[in-house]
DNA sequence: TTGAAAGCGCTAACAC
DNA sequence: GTGTTAGCGCTTTCAA
């Protein structure tokens, strides 16, 4: 059932029905309703399909995003979703599982399919999508990390790095371990960074052995058993993200330990369950319902004004995260 | 950049680098390379959204799933991801919040963009979408609860129930507590009904002050406190689902009790998280990856088959669940 | 082995 | 106010 049929039932040109669907010309009132009957006759619905070829618009947005296992980053989809839906646009999921070739091919996928503009939110520091991007005419808006020269928009990481180390070392810890993610992910090296540059302002040493590598994953977290060990022992621990701070909160309370009397614990993100546990935990925020939005309004205003107006000059939008203090963090004994 | 510019850079027709994309006529292989060497100059890439109007096939799936927030529907959406990205189809993201409205009008815009076919984990048991997947001709496959007269796959959730109450039983556990989800949920309302039945089997009875309701999600779980006022107080918990059981769990721990020893706890699903808390989360298995894995066949054989063969009849596959039995189980003092 | 031509369903000048 | 027509980029007979 297409535009013709109806205009065929409705004994008008396939024309006016598309005006009347479009609103784009003033049609008799007569017209109108025979219009309106046909379609709910038949039960029409538009081919989108055909008006984006025709449109050179799919009002469809490409998600280009790692896993949604991390909660945060199925936190983040689905916030993007929910804007884009809100603006009638569709999203189209890509899940890279951080593998750049099929980040690069789902990214070329996208385009193939004309989705009016593309959010990714990339895998790896040698993602080849930069360069694409950089290449192509499509709208691209980078999101969690800033990539120079394109419109991306991030948390500043290094900074609540900082607001952490500066909450533990307020409180009063000296002794320090750490639960870092991968070191090439630049986030993470940038909270690690953040982290050891304030207690370093403050003459405080974390020795290298009180800082473990692993995966951003709970199961890393379960490590912390190992800075248990060390002399001193720490009084605070911070991991790189909550959900490595879950798994070290569980393996604390397993060894009899409690959060905050016997140790202070910190994460950075500020996931959903974080609030919950007990105690719920101190974290950095990341404010991802903000860097959504402001993402998704960027990417839509870039394509609106594509046509339009020349180029605007990309930029990266630095969002400053914040400090929740809540109950795994308190003063050393 | 189009076919026909490319052509034209060839110096042969459309119709020529059509075929040569579509390897369906043999070309010579001088032409061949031409072709070759023009895409490559002027980088082209197919317009799908042409390629989708012209074939009536674009390739494209739907996925409506209530939200991402839940890590078990998380898991599934990117297990479908994934399963789709395999056939080289694309996975369009549509959250439902199980709100009735939404979800019709995903179902609804889905079928105006000419996906394919749809996948529906649904919201409420007062979905409007199996009305509608059976008023169009369009493949529908829903996951996750059985829904009669559609194609669909579901977790055998009362067998479930009652296999935790098997194991709890066969421990020799008598006092239980349940934490219940919204038994407007059919799945959920299922799993308890199992549980009973299996323990009414065994002359055990659940008073009904042990059965708390909530929603399915961690600050539920929290509620356990209430449970341990009970005289006589609970050796097992039993919630309808991991993330509900993870509340427990927390809360359990605070207040000093240690799992198993003092109490018991029983969670559904298996998230991946169940497998590193501590004590790890004994629980009953859905098999996502066998239900995602099954559903994308299911719907994309509904695809190949949809021109060429009759009607095929659509039934219900049911995936029994299985136990897995963790730490956080054990005999009662 | 290659090309001409029609058409998928829609929109938008432009004419009436 | 409404209709005619061309064309978005692609595939696919059918003919050469």
């Amino acid at each position: 059932v297409t535009i013709r049929s109806v205009a065929k039932l409705a004994g008008v040109s396939p024309s006016t029905v598309s005006h009347y669907l479009n609103q784009t010309a003033p049609l008799a009132a007569k017209t109108s309703r025979n219009v309106q009957q046909a379609i709910s006759v038949l039960n029409y619905r538009v081919n989108l399909s055909a008006r984006g070829l025709r449109l050179q618009r799919t009002h469809s947005i490409g998600l280009i995003i790692p896993n949604l296992s991390t909660p945060f980053f199925a936190e983040l989809a689905a916030m993007v979703e929910d804007a884009l839906w809100q603006k009638r646009y569709q999203t189209l999921l890509c899940i890279s599982e951080r593998d750049v070739e099929r980040e690069y091919s789902q990214f070329a996928n996208l385009r193939s399919r004309q989705v009016d503009g593309i959010l990714v939110v990339y895998g790896s520091e040698h993602s080849k999508v930069i360069k694409a991007a950089r290449e192509s005419r499509i709208p691209v808006v980078f999101i969690d990390r800033p990539v120079p020269g394109e419109f991306s928009l991030a948390s500043e990481n290094y900074y609540g790095g900082q607001l952490a180390a500066r909450h533990l070392a307020d409180l009063g810890h000296i002794h320090f371990g750490l639960l870092c993610g991968e070191p090439e992910i630049r986030n993470v090296a940038e909270r690690v960074a953040g982290f050891l540059a304030e207690l370093q302002s403050r003459k405080i040493k974390v020795p290298a052995e009180n800082i473990l590598r692993g995966l951003q994953e709970l199961p890393f977290g379960l490590r912390v058993a190992e800075l248990l060990d060390r002399s001193p022992r720490p009084t605070a621990i911070f991991a790189t993200n909550d959900i490595v701070a879950i798994g070290a909160w569980s393996k604390l309370l397993e060894h009899g330990l409690r959060i905050p009397a016997d140790i202070s614990l910190m994460g950075f993100d500020d996931i959903q369950m974080s609030r919950y546990l007990i105690p719920p935990l101190t974290t950095v925020v990341q404010r991802g319902q903000e860097l959504v939005q402001r993402a998704v309004e960027l990417l839509l205003s870039l394509i609106a004004s594509r046509d339009h107006s020349p180029d605007r000059l990309p930029s990266s939008i630095m969002v400053n995260p914040t400090l929740m203090v809540r109950g795994s963090t308190g003063r050393p004994k």
